[in-house]
RNA sequence: CGGGGUGUAGCGUAGCCCGGUUAUCGCGCCGCGUUUGGGACGCGGAGGUCGCAGGUUCGAAUCCUGCCACCCCGACCA
C-alpha cells in the first residue's frame, strides 16, 4: 500500500484495479474468474443491502431463500417459452469423490458416483422459484407474491473484471407473482424507480432510468427496465434492472390462479435485481487518484480521529482530549473510528484513509489541545481547515450532508456534461472516440440497425429514457423516421 | 474457441537472444535504534520447487518438446 496509484490517464483499466486492490476492497481468488471480497469492501456491501433491504420491505416485500442448485429440466422448461438463454454456466455432474488408485495422494471424481439429471448451479432464480410458486399459487387470494431473495449466482463469464463482471457474485433477486398485467408492470416499474431512488440518493450515483431495446432486454422478458449510469472514463455501466416478466414464466412453469369472476389465468411477473456490480459503478463514479472516495451516506466510517504526538504521554492526553470528541459524535448517530495505532505514523493514516474514502478525517495534535481547534479534511474536495472543538459535531454532521449533495451534484454536472445530441452518423464516431458518454441519437427502432451500430462502433443503446420527449427525426444510421432519440454508449 | 503476450520471494521486476561461481533490484515483512502535523531514516535479517514434466549438455532460469495457468484483443455477457 506504499506506492501511488496509477494516473488515471494512462490506463483506466488499471487505475480501477490497483484501487480495488489497493483500498482494501477485493482481490482475484485463486478459483477462476472469482473474486475476494475483503472485509472492507464487504462492510460497504453490508451498508448497501442494509439500505435496499429497508426500501424492499418498505414497499411491501419478504425476504426468502432458495435453492442453490436447479435440476437441468428446469431450464428445459423455461428454454420453450423465452429462448435466447446465456449457456455458460456451472454444472454439477457428479456427487463424490474418490482417492485416486494410480497418484498417490490425489482425488478424482467417482464415476460411480454420476448424477441422475444435471444440477446448474444458479445463474439467477427465476426458474427454481416460478417452479415452487406453481405450488403456492391456486387462488387469487395467493397474490400477490412479493418476495425477494439475498443470493449468490454464477456465470461463467468468458472474462472477468472484479465487481464488474465476476463469475461469482452476490445480488439481491426479487420475484414477483401478481393477479394482473397492470399490476406487475407496475411493480416492475416501482422498483425501478427504487433503484434510481438508491442508486441517487444513497449511492450518490446519477442514473438514467429507461427501458432497454429488444436486443438488450432479458431473454425471458416483455419490457426490461434499467438504470444506467455513466463512468468517469465515458463508458455506461448498467447498475440495475427490473423486469416485466408478462405470463412467459407462468407458462414455462404451468402457474394458474383461479379468479374472482372463477375463470383460470396465467399469472404476471417480475423480477429485478442489483448486485455487487454497484460497488464497480461506486468506484468508477467517484474515486479519483488518491483512492476511493465514499458518499457519507455508504461509508462504514464517516469520521476517523487521527492522532499526532511523539511520546506515550502526548498520546495519552490527546485521547483525553479526542474520546468525549468521539462519544458526542457517536451519540448524534455518526460513524466515527479513533486511529490509535502506534504502529505506523500519521502521514501514513493521512494517506490510508483517504484511499479508502474516508469522508472526513480529523488530526488532533498539541497544537489543536493548546488552542482548542482540530484539523479537519474533506475527501471529496481534499481541502483542511481548522474548527473549534466547541463546534465538532454542527459542523461534522452538516459537512457530511455537503459532501454527500457535493458528490451527487459533481457526479451530475459530469454525466449531463457527457449526453450529446448528435444527428450525423460522423460525428456520432467521432465523438464515440473522443468525448464518450452518451450519445443522444435518432433510431429506427429495427434491431439489425442497433446491431449493425454496435458492429461498427461498439457501441450499444444503453436505454430509452422514461421521461423521453417524443420528436420526430431520422435514424442515425439508416435515415428512416424515427419519434425519439435514444441514448447510445459504449459499455462495461 | 481464434489472435497476441507473460509465468523468477507476499507484490512488482532484472537476468533469457549469446548456457558457466552463492539468481538482481525495489516495495512489503522481521529485529534494534532514531523518528512521528502528508506514505520516515540508518544498520542488521528472514524469505526462492526460476509455472509443471521431460529432453539436450560436464553444467539449464537461460536451449528444445509437451503440458498448465494467467493477462490483453476478439467472440461471449440472464
Amino acid at each position: 500500500m506504499a506506492k501511488k496509484l496509477t494516473k488515471r490517464s494512462e490506463d483506466y483499466s488499471k487505475w480501477y484495479n490497483e484501487l480495488v486492490v489497493k483500498a482494501d476492497l477485493a482481490e482475484n481468488s485463486a478459483v477462476r474468474g472469482c473474486m475476494v471480497i475483503k472485509p472492507y469492501g464487504f462492510s460497504i456491501w453490508e451498508k448497501m443491502q442494509a439500505e435496499l433491504d429497508r426500501m424492499f420491505k418498505e414497499t411491501g416485500h419478504s425476504n426468502a431463500y432458495f435453492p442453490l442448485f436447479v435440476p437441468k429440466s428446469l431450464f428445459e422448461a423455461e428454454e420453450k417459452n423465452a429462448e435466447g438463454f446465456a449457456k455458460e454456466c456451472a454444472i454439477v455432474t457428479h456427487y463424490r469423490l474418490k482417492n485416486d488408485p494410480d497418484r498417490e495422494g490425489k482425488l478424482m471424481v467417482d464415476p460411480n458416483a454420476k448424477l441422475e439429471e444435471e444440477l446448474v448451479v444458479r445463474p439467477t432464480s427465476e426458474a427454481i422459484i416460478w417452479n415452487t410458486y406453481k405450488n403456492w399459487i391456486q387462488s387469487y387470494r395467493d397474490l400477490p407474491i412479493l418476495l425477494n431473495q439475498w443470493a449468490n449466482v454464477v456465470r461463467w463469464e468468458m472474462r472477468t473484471r472484479l465487481f464488474l463482471r465476476t463469475a461469482e457474485f452476490l445480488w439481491q433477486e426479487g420475484h414477483t407473482a401478481h393477479a394482473t398485467q397492470s399490476e406487475a408492470m407496475e411493480e416492475a416499474l416501482r422498483m425501478n424507480g427504487v433503484y434510481a431512488d438508491f442508486a441517487e440518493n444513497f449511492m450518490a450515483i446519477p442514473v438514467i432510468q429507461g427501458v432497454k431495446s429488444a436486443n438488450e432486454r432479458f431473454a425471458g422478458a416483455e419490457e426490461t427496465f434499467c438504470i444506467e449510469a455513466l463512468m468517469q472514463d465515458g463508458k455506461a455501466l448498467q447498475a440495475g434492472t427490473s423486469h416485466f416478466l408478462g405470463q412467459n414464466f407462468a407458462k414455462a412453469f404451468d402457474v394458474k390462479f383461479a379468479t374472482k369472476e372463477g375463470g383460470l389465468e396465467y399469472v404476471w411477473a417480475t423480477s429485478w435485481g442489483v448486485s455487487t456490480r454497484l460497488m464497480g459503478a461506486l468506484i468508477m463514479t467517484h474515486s479519483d487518484d488518491n483512492g476511493l472516495v465514499l458518499p457519507p451516506n455508504l461509508a462504514p466510517v464517516q469520521v476517523v480521529f487521527i492522532p499526532i504526538y511523539r511520546g506515550e504521554e502526548e498520546l495519552k492526553s490527546i485521547t483525553k482530549v479526542v474520546g468525549p470528541m468521539v462519544e458526542a459524535l457517536k451519540n448524534s448517530g455518526v460513524r466515527v473510528q479513533f486511529d490509535d495505532r502506534d504502529t505506523y505514523k500519521p502521514g501514513y493514516k493521512f494517506n490510508e484513509h483517504e484511499l479508502k474514502g474516508v469522508p472526513i478525517r480529523i488530526a488532533v495534535g498539541p497544537k489543536d489541545i493548546e488552542k482548542g481547534t482540530v484539523e479537519l479534511a474533506r475527501r471529496d474536495l481534499l481541502t483542511k481547515e481548522y474548527i473549534p472543538q466547541s463546534e465538532l459535531v454542527s459542523t461534522v454532521k452538516a459537512l457530511l450532508e455537503e459532501i454527500q449533495t457535493n458528490l451527487m451534484k459533481r457526479a451530475q454536472e459530469f454525466r449531463d456534461a457527457h449526453i450529446t445530441k448528435v444527428d450525423a452518423y460522423d460525428e456520432f464516431k467521432e465523438l464515440l472516440e473522443s468525448k464518450g458518454g452518451f450519445l443522444s441519437a435518432h433510431w429506427d427502432g429495427t434491431p439489425e440497425t442497433e446491431e449493425r451500430i454496435k458492429k461498427e462502433t461498439k457501441a450499444t443503446i444503453r436505454c430509452i429514457p422514461l421521461d423521453n420527449q417524443q420528436e420526430l427525426g431520422s435514424c442515425i444510421y439508416s435515415g428512416k423516421p424515427s419519434t425519439q432519440r435514444v441514448l447510445f454508449a459504449k459499455a462495461y
